[in-house]
RNA sequence: CGGGGCGUGGCGCAGUUUGGUAGCGCGUUUGACUGGGGGUCAAAAGGUCGCCGGUUCAAGUCCGGCCGCCCCGACCA
């Protein structure tokens, strides 16, 4: 390619709005441009660079047997009533009306789609099992877009959804996607560690999210500086701490705590710290109550509590509900004196305390010197808080979890039945009974890798493109474009490199020695061949990698073996 | 949705406090020189100051409303 012919429009400085390297280099090195918040163009660069991952992901579910689809964008509302998903699905789907006023959204995922697809061809246990998988741009209607493409509301993702007669074949097809995962990574220089997580408004179990450690990720997880325990934050099991033993101290006592219905307040007046308080929180699940204890410190795990709790419908009371609960307003409540119909649970924390400060149910007034047991029974203690940093590990006896901020790439889940029930995706087994298709789920946020890269691996001047994802392998050089001599080896060399099959850049452009090679670092070329003053005195081109500025200087006629010999064959 | 910031040639910014001819750097165009790290000189083009309304003899500047963008939070495959 001729970078005079090229759509090359790099900017000296990145747009004010631009904060993230990624962002700031993708916007100056020309690979993108913003339409909208959370909407952007790919440019021919850009546009290159996205292709290759793309491939990858594609070369890795082929060679892992799962076929290539291509679905429709446009979803009908009664697809997504039937899946219950029409109005829980967050964020809320971006929806549309055709011209008689019939509901479409633009899909943000396909569990519908593809379930209604196999639902309408699956008769026998013999088609299965199958892995379907698509490449699209998927929209979601994000409360914040941020961060360039990290976080956009129309991104292009891989989506695969395997089908199979049993638990085994999920089994088996939820290992086969996540190999292929970590081969896709491996591919893209992405060093990612693979974490527990929730399967939030997917469904599912096993669900691992594949993640880039990155101080501009959006997610926070915990790994085990000692085994190999990983996890998202939401879901960070908690090692159950050694319960309090000995008599109760102190004597309980009523106090008046008069406005302070914080943590922080109740602490200021009692002056004690909130490791010696108990929160009590009201939660409503579905038609039952509970009152939630955790430290006074901690903040509880809402989704913990849900998978304990196995609701429907999980919220905290709202304030006319504490007081009829409580007696007192919202800020005072206790587990002292509660209604029979509020269950106790706490965190398994709140049993290693001893006389400790609570609400009391009444208006402006706190217990302390409380102790578990002799003031109140607790009906359940349950991992309910949030891990911190620090906190021992729930699996081995040496770690402690240490915390990062990470980019999700990639997540698998097993989705068991749900969608093929909803949508009657069924089959007849060889026993002869009906019986729904056990689904799994496997989603790569391909426009999201191209950012990840790119966070991963770039410096002062630019991108440090991995080959496996840049536009071009190779840029050559032209430095003095007037000089006839040299314009003929730098064609040789740009010609002998694309015989060798290198996807090449030939900045022949009448520009200063200067511009083209900070362009150059800019847009991250892995190799570089500058054909100049050592080509026509000594007929040698320096051949440069952008990783490690390693650098040949070669013959005119063997720029290509040196490139290969830097980026290897 | 809550909090904060911003909106002035393509990009980065000054000017707004105290209303009075719209500026700077980079980029762009043309010419010349130059040709190893965003080079030099000269000339030039390019702006309804986000939009609408108001106050005023006069609004980029003051007032009201709206729109857009970014960051933090809440939320989230």
């Amino acid at each position: 390619m001729l970078a005079s012919q090229y759509y090359l429009p790099t900017l000296r400085e990145a747009p004010a709005e631009a904060e993230i390297p990624s962002h700031r280099l993708l916007l100056r090195g020309g690979f993108i441009r913003p339409l909208s918040a959370g909407v952007f163009s790919f440019l021919p660069l850009g546009l290159r660079s996205l292709r290759k991952i793309e491939n990858i992901v594609r070369e890795e579910m082929n060679a892992a047997g799962a076929l290539e689809v291509f679905l429709p964008v446009l979803s009908p509302r009664d697809l997504w009533e039937r899946s219950g998903r029409w109005d829980t699905f967050q964020p809320q789907p971006l929806r549309v009306q055709d011209r008689s006023e019939r509901w479409f959204c633009l899909g943000p995922t396909h569990e519908e789609v593809i379930t209604d697809l196999v639902a309408m061809d699956l008769e026998s246990y013999r088609e299965l099992p199958v892995t379907l998988y698509q490449i699209q741009t998927k929209f979601r209607d994000e409360v914040r877009a941020r961060g360039g493409l990290i976080r956009v509301k129309e991104f292009l993702m891989k989506d695969a959804y395997s089908f199979g007669r049993s638990e085994e074949d999920l089994d088996e097809a939820y290992d086969a996607m996540y190999q292929a995962y970590v081969r896709i990574f491996e591919r893209l220089e992405l060093p990612t560690v693979i974490v527990r997580a929730e399967a939030g408004s997917m469904g599912g179990h096993d669900t691992r999210e594949f993640m880039l450690l990155s101080e501009n990720g959006e997610d926070t997880v915990f790994m085990c500086d000692s085994c190999d325990y990983a996890s998202n934050a939401e879901c960070a099991q908690i090692r159950p701490p050694q319960a309090r033993s000995g008599d109760k101290l102190g004597e309980r006592e009523l106090v008046s705590t008069p406005e302070a219905r914080t943590v922080e307040q109740v602490c200021e007046i009692l002056g004690t710290t909130p490791e010696q308080l108990a929160k009590t929180l009201i939660y409503r699940a579905d038609d039952r109550f509970f009152a939630v204890m955790v430290r006074g410190d901690r903040s509880l795990n809402e989704a913990k509590l849900s998978g304990l709790l196995k609701a429907e419908e999980l919220r905290m009371a709202n304030d006319e509900e504490v007081r009829e609960l409580t007696g007192a307003e919202v800020g005072f409540a206790g587990p002292i004196g509660l209604p029979d119909e509020v269950t106790i649970i706490a965190d398994h924390e709140i049993a290693t305390m001893s006389d400790f400060v609570v609400g009391a149910n009444q208006d402006d007034a706190h217990y302390v010197a409380v102790d578990v047991g002799a003031d109140f029974q607790v009906a359940q203690f349950a991992d309910l808080r949030s891990a911190v940093a620090g906190d021992a590990c729930p699996v081995c006896n040496e770690g402690r979890l240490t915390q990062h901020r990470a980019i999700e790439l990639a997540h698998v889940f097993k989705l068991g039945a749900k969608y093929s029930e909803d949508l009657g995706a069924l089959f007849v087994d060889s026993d002869g009974t009906q019986k729904p298709a056990i689904m799994g789920c496997y989603g790569i946020g391909v426009s999201r890798c191209l950012a990840a890269i790119v966070e991963e691996h770039h410096d002062e001047n630019g991108i440090i493109w991995p080959r496996a994802a840049a536009p071009f392998e190779v840029v050559v050089l032209l430095l003095d474009t007037k000089d006839e001599e040299l314009r003929g080896a730098a064609e040789q060399v740009y010609r002998s490199l694309q015989e060798v099959g290198y996807d090449t850049m030939f900045d022949e452009r009448d520009m200063s020695a200067g511009i083209k090679f900070a362009e150059a670092d800019l847009i991250g070329y892995p190799a570089r061949v500058v054909v100049g003053r050592k080509t026509k005195q000594e007929g040698e081109v320096e051949v440069r990698r952008r990783s490690d500025a390693e650098e040949l200087v070669v013959p005119v006629a063997q720029a290509a073996d040196a490139v290969q010999t830097l980026l290897g064959s």
